[in-house]
DNA sequence: AGCCTTTGACCAGCG
DNA sequence: TCGCTGGTCAAAGGC
C-alpha cells in the first residue's frame, strides 16, 4: 500500500463534483442568486449527477453542463445544478413557502437547489437504505453517495466538497466560524447545520485533514488550487492494487484519471467499507458513467445488481408518504430470500434502499450479475475484495452481501467474513443468520445538513416536521426499532437550497450496556434528559466537555429493547479523546484489543478546529499507509470523531494491510462491525439525512468502542464526493 | 429462450 | 368490520 503520503494527496476531490459549501453559502445568502436563470431542460435533469446519489453522477453532469470541475466557480456548479432541478421540479419555491411557510424568494433557494429533484424537505428526503452487509465498494457506490451528492457538501453529509470553491471557503476562516453555531440551540439539540454555510465544507476539509493529516498537502492543494492535479497512480502506486476495488469510481477515475491533466485522485471513503480511492478529473467530469451506473442504471440502489447480487423486480408501488416510488426486489438466487425496497425519485436516483435478510450464497460471478448494475466496475471490485472468502461461507448460514457496487450498500454479511479479513476488506456485514443477534449493536449514522437552520433551529431532532421552516429534521432513529429488519439507510439529502435540510452526521450506536457508551473517550456532560415520542425511556442529552467542541450525543434505552442502549452522537467532532480519558477509557472499558490500538491512535473523531485540523493534518497518523482514505478524507466523518482513533484503523494496520496489499484498502471495521457479521441480518439505514446501521452485535461486544465504531460508520457513510 | 420490468390485483396487518 | 397501507403475486411485455 501506499503510504499515508501517497494517500492523501488523493483526498480532495470528492467535491470537485459537488456543489461547493460555498456556493450553497452564496446562494441562501442570495449571492448569485438567480445569477443564472434555471434553463435546463427536465430530460437533462434526469440525467444529472444526483442519480443515485454518486457524486460521480453529479460531476458529470455538472461538468458537462458547466465545466465546474475545471476549478471553476464552484458555484456555477452548484447553481447550474440547483437551476437543472429547479427546471425539473419547478415551483419549488412556491411549494416550500406554501409547506414552510418561509419566504422563499428571499433565500432564492431556487439557485441554490441541488440537482435532486426532492427538493422539498417536506417531500421527502432521500435517504439510502443499506443493507445488512455492506461492502467497501458497495458503500461507494451505494445509494449512500448518492445521497451524499444530494446532500449537502459536508463532511457528514458524506459530501465532500473538496470543490475548488468549496476550498475558497474552507480556506476562509471565517466561513469555518460560521459552522460553530451548529448546534448551538440545545433545543435543537441535534440542529443541523445550515447546507449553505461554507463552513460545512470547510469541516470536511478540515476533518479530512485532520484525519489525514498526511494529506494535508493534498488537501491543500486541493480546495485551495483546485487546478493542481494529483495523479494518484503516482503518489500511490500501489494505492491502484490497494484500491482496485474502487468499482465505478476507480474506473472512473481510472478512465478519466488517464486523460486528464487536472485529474486528482479521489479517495472515497466506503461508509461501511472503506474508502475507495479514485482519481478525478477536473476537467471531465469524474464519472458520468458512474454516475449513469449507479443513478438512473440502475445505480446502486437501483440497481439490484449493484450490490453484485442478482436482483429481480417483483412489484413497485407507491407508498404512502413517500414522494417516489417504491420498487420491490428479490435475490434472484433460488434458494435466497434476500428482498430489498428501492426507492427513486422520478430522476431515477434512488432515495433509499432497504434490504432485507441475509444473502445465503456467494455473489453470483460477475458475468452473471445483471446488467444493470453489474458493471465491470462490480466484478472487478468483487474479483479484489476480500469479502468473498465470506461468501463461501454463505452455506453456513452467514450471509455475504459483500458488494462491490459502487454508491450500493453492500450487503453486510460480508462483515462477517470480513470480520476475520477486515482488513483487507473493510465490509460490514453481520448478519450471520437471522436471530443470532442477542445482543444489538445499533448503529446509525446519519448525514444530514440542515439548511432551514439558517432560518429555523427550533426544529427538535424528534420533529420531522418543517416547523413552518424550511428546515427538515429526520428522526432516524423511529424505525430502527425493527429488530428483524436491520438496515441502514444512507439518507441522500437532496438539498435544495434553503429547504432542503441535511442533517449533520448521526451515528447511533445501539448496545446493550449504557456504560460503554458513556464511557467512550470522551468527557461528557449531562445538560438535560426528557422522554422523547415514541419511547418512554427517557433521553439523556451529553454535551462533549472539551473547550469548543459542539458534538452532543444522546443516550436512551431502546423502546423495543430495553436492554438496548441508543446513543445517537452528533455534532462536530473538534479534538482527541482526553488523553487521560483514552488510557481509562481502554482500561475500563474495553478489553477490546481494537480498543486499546484506537485509543493510542488518539485520531480524533471530532470534527477539528481549523487551527487543529492544521495540526492534525500535519502529524502523521499512526495508520501508516493506511490513510483512511475513506471517510475521513472525504467528509462526513468531518462532523464525527471517526476516525483516526478508530479501532478499524488498529485493525487495519492490525490486518496487516500493508503496502502492497492487494486487498481493498477498505477501512478496516471495528471488531464490533466484525461481530456484526454474527448476526442474522443487519442493516443500515440512512434515514434522511442520516445514516444508520443497526448491526446486531454479539454479546461481548466490545462497546467501549462505540464511539469509534460510530465514528468509524460515520466515516464509511458516503462521503459526499457526489455533488 | 431466459431474464427482467411493468403493472394491476390480491393479500395481510393494523388502527 | 372497514379502510388504509405496505408487500407480494403474476400476467404481459420488453430486451
Amino acid at each position: 500500500m501506499a503510504g499515508i503520503d501517497d494517500n492523501v494527496s488523493i483526498i480532495g476531490d470528492w467535491i470537485l463534483t459537488t456543489p461547493s459549501p460555498r456556493t450553497y453559502f452564496t446562494a441562501m445568502l442570495g449571492d448569485n442568486v438567480g445569477s443564472k436563470p434555471p434553463s435546463k431542460a427536465p430530460a437533462e435533469n434526469k440525467t444529472e449527477g444526483f442519480s443515485l446519489g454518486s457524486r460521480q453522477t453529479m460531476t458529470a453532469e455538472n461538468s458537462d453542463n458547466k465545466g465546474v470541475h475545471h476549478g471553476g466557480d464552484s458555484s456555477n456548479e452548484s447553481e447550474s445544478m440547483f437551476e437543472q432541478k429547479s427546471s425539473s421540479r419547478g415551483g419549488l419555491v412556491e411549494r416550500m413557502a406554501a409547506r414552510a411557510g418561509f419566504n422563499a424568494p428571499r433565500l432564492n433557494t431556487e439557485s441554490i437547489r441541488p440537482a435532486d429533484p426532492s427538493l422539498n424537505p417536506d417531500i421527502r428526503s432521500p435517504y439510502l437504505t443499506i443493507p445488512p452487509g455492506l461492502s467497501p465498494t458497495t458503500l461507494l457506490e451505494s445509494p449512500v453517495f448518492v445521497s451524499n451528492s444530494l446532500a449537502q457538501p459536508s463532511p457528514t453529509t458524506g459530501k465532500f466538497p473538496f470543490i475548488p470553491n468549496v476550498n475558497d471557503r474552507s480556506c476562509n476562516p471565517e466561513s469555518y466560524d460560521k459552522s460553530e453555531n451548529y448546534f448551538e440551540d440545545i433545543n435543537a439539540t441535534f440542529a443541523f447545520k445550515p447546507a449553505a454555510e461554507p463552513s460545512s465544507s470547510f469541516f470536511l476539509g478540515a476533518m479530512s485533514k485532520q484525519s489525514f493529516p498526511n494529506t494535508e498537502a493534498s488537501v491543500q492543494s486541493e480546495r485551495c488550487h483546485p487546478s493542481q492535479s494529483v495523479d494518484p497512480r503516482k503518489l500511490h502506486p500501489q494505492s491502484s492494487n490497494m484500491f482496485s476495488l474502487q468499482g465505478d469510481f476507480s474506473r472512473s477515475s481510472t478512465e478519466k484519471d488517464t486523460g486528464s491533466n487536472n485529474s486528482a485522485v479521489q479517495r472515497v471513503f466506503d461508509p461501511v467499507g472503506g474508502s475507495v480511492e479514485h482519481s478525478l478529473s477536473l476537467d471531465e467530469p469524474q464519472d458520468e458513467g458512474d454516475q449513469r451506473v449507479s443513478g438512473e442504471a440502475g445505480g446502486v440502489g437501483g440497481a439490484p445488481s449493484e450490490d453484485g447480487y442478482n436482483w429481480r423486480k417483483y412489484g413497485q408501488k407507491q407508498v404512502k408518504g413517500s414522494e417516489y416510488p417504491r420498487s420491490y426486489y428479490k435475490c434472484t438466487h433460488p434458494t435466497c430470500q434476500v428482498k430489498k425496497k428501492v426507492e427513486r425519485s422520478h430522476e431515477g436516483h434512488i432515495t433509499e434502499i432497504i434490504y432485507k435478510g441475509a444473502h445465503n450464497h456467494p455473489k453470483p460471478p460477475p458475468n452473471r450479475r445483471s446488467s444493470i448494475g453489474s458493471s465491470n466496475l462490480l466484478s472487478d471490485m468483487q474479483l479484489e475484495l476480500p469479502e468473498q472468502t465470506g461468501l463461501q461461507n454463505g452455506t453456513d448460514g452467514e450471509h455475504v452481501w459483500a458488494t462491490a457496487q459502487k454508491g450500493t450498500v453492500a450487503a453486510p454479511q460480508d462483515w462477517a467474513h470480513d470480520h476475520i479479513e477486515m482488513t483487507s476488506s473493510a465490509t460490514i456485514s453481520p448478519e450471520n443468520g437471522i436471530g443470532q443477534a442477542p445482543n444489538t449493536t445499533h448503529i446509525e449514522s446519519g448525514v444530514a445538513v440542515d439548511v432551514s437552520s439558517t432560518f429555523s433551529n427550533d426544529e427538535d431532532e424528534d420533529d420531522r416536521g418543517t416547523h413552518g421552516s424550511v428546515s427538515l429534521v429526520y428522526d432516524g432513529e423511529g424505525d430502527e426499532s425493527e429488530s428483524k429488519r436491520r438496515k441502514i439507510e444512507a439518507y441522500a439529502t437532496e438539498m435544495s437550497g434553503a429547504s432542503r435540510a441535511i442533517r449533520e452526521p448521526r451515528v447511533v450506536v445501539q448496545t446493550t450496556s449504557e456504560v460503554d457508551i458513556l464511557d467512550d473517550g470522551y468527557r461528557w456532560r449531562k445538560y438535560g434528559q426528557k422522554v422523547v415520542k415514541g419511547n418512554p425511556n427517557p433521553r439523556s442529552y451529553y454535551k462533549c466537555t472539551s473547550v469548543g467542541c459542539t458534538v452532543r450525543k444522546h443516550v436512551e434505552r431502546a423502546s423495543h429493547d430495553l436492554k438496548s442502549v441508543i446513543t445517537t452522537y452528533e455534532g462536530k467532532h473538534n479534538h482527541d479523546v482526553p488523553a487521560a480519558r483514552n488510557s481509562s477509557h481502554v482500561n475500563s472499558a474495553t478489553s477490546n484489543t481494537a480498543t486499546a490500538m484506537a485509543s493510542s491512535v488518539q485520531t480524533h473523531a471530532h470534527r477539528p478546529e481549523p487551527s487543529q485540523l492544521h495540526n492534525s493534518m500535519v502529524r502523521p497518523t499512526s495508520f501508516g499507509p493506511f490513510t483512511l482514505p475513506g471517510r475521513h478524507q472525504l467528509g462526513p466523518s468531518p462532523g464525527f470523531s471517526f476516525g483516526m482513533n478508530q479501532p478499524g484503523l488498529a485493525n487495519l494496520a492490525m490486518a496487516g494491510l500493508g503496502p502492497g496489499q492487494p486487498k481493498l484498502p477498505v477501512l478496516p471495521i471495528h471488531p464490533f462491525m466484525a461481530h456484526q457479521g454474527q448476526s442474522n441480518e443487519m442493516g443500515f439505514r440512512f434515514p434522511k439525512g442520516e445514516a444508520k446501521m443497526e448491526p446486531m452485535s454479539e454479546p461481548g461486544l466490545d462497546l467501549s468502542s462505540n464511539t469509534s465504531v460510530y465514528q468509524q460508520l460515520m466515516s464509511r457513510l458516503p462521503l459526499g464526493p457526489q455533488m
